[in-house]
DNA sequence: AAAAATTTGAACCGATCAGTTCAAAATGAT
DNA sequence: ATCATTTTGAACTGATCGGTTCAAATTTTT
């Protein structure tokens, strides 16, 4: 046997996350992630596909740590889970807003795999918010609902974001 | 007297403006603008003193075609003038959404001088929104309704503008 | 010591970018 | 016609980017 890797793919896919999450993916370079890794380019092509593949696997990533399905799937089903999911991006230790939020202004320039996951993700998120607004029985009508409770997460998210942003030098 | 000027530096702002609107500040570049506005490089060095200069340019001229301030100025102050000012990204006839709130997300990237008519400009709609609000006599804490009409705001841009975002080739 | 595996640093390619400059062509007033 | 002015197209610079490759150095097991 050879030499043993150093670099958990997990933490790395923290860190990297972290960059793409303020940057976005456009304005986030290889030698960012190198920096932020500390990882060598040559380890991080040895692990990914490349850099949209690193993005997609970012984003997988924080879809999972960021815990919302989890939480809108908490019995029993209702209002208080929507709020939770809500409160998210607020509360989250490692970075104000949502990665998700953010990437929606790049959407058209992201590779197309990180698109399709996106809009499947999102479809996920709308069945669950309706099985938990249904549950709820809330006084209008619930399509009407689920827009007023995703166009506030997205203001919410972006909102949050500008709290963390750190400012330009140039 | 030599020759006329054959652009118009309304007309200019106008349509660099909607480029920007659609793609941002950083991914937009010069060839992008002149074959937007059908002026030559050189023809907008002259007019402007760079990309910067033309973007801030063109995010006055969003304010100021967007009516957004004229909206809350509007007797008798009220929710109805809030009502109107939140429709307008839903409304507006050429693009969907808000290229201020396109902006945010860039905001850290943006020219200083940029960043500072932003703030200036939130500022302003604070005051307005506040004086409008307080004419509404709200049931609840003033800003707190100010924070909530602002982060939905935001998030109704949001969504309006992926309804007009044209898909990757990618 | 030898072998296997990873890490490292560097280099190269092709492309795009902003920024700037300049001379030639085109145009219109005098 | 001439002269002032704008427009045009092209070029150059210096920089960054993503993507990719490779050989050498390093480390650990056998």
């Amino acid at each position: 046997m050879g030499r043993y890797k150093t670099f958990d793919r997990e933490e790395l896919l923290q860190k990297a996350m972290l960059v793409f999450w303020e940057q976005g993916f456009s304005h986030t370079s290889l030698s960012d992630l190198e920096k932020a890794t500390g990882v060598n380019r040559s380890g991080l092509y040895s692990e990914f596909k490349g850099k949209d593949d690193i993005f997609l696997e970012c984003l997988k990533h924080y879809v999972d740590q960021c815990g919302v399905i989890n939480t809108l799937n908490r019995e029993p089903l209702g209002w208080d889970n929507i709020e939770a999911a809500l409160l998210i991006s607020q509360n989250n230790p490692l970075r104000k807003g949502c990665m998700g939020t953010n990437s929606m202004r790049e959407m058209p320039i992201l590779p197309k795999a990180v698109q399709r996951f996106f809009k499947s993700h999102v479809t996920h998120l709308r069945e669950l918010l309706i099985k938990n607004l249904k549950a709820a029985k809330p006084k209008y009508n619930i399509d009407i609902c689920l827009d007023i409770v995703f166009t506030f997460n997205s203001g919410l998210a972006l909102h949050q974001n500008m709290k963390d942003a750190p400012s330009s030098t140039k």
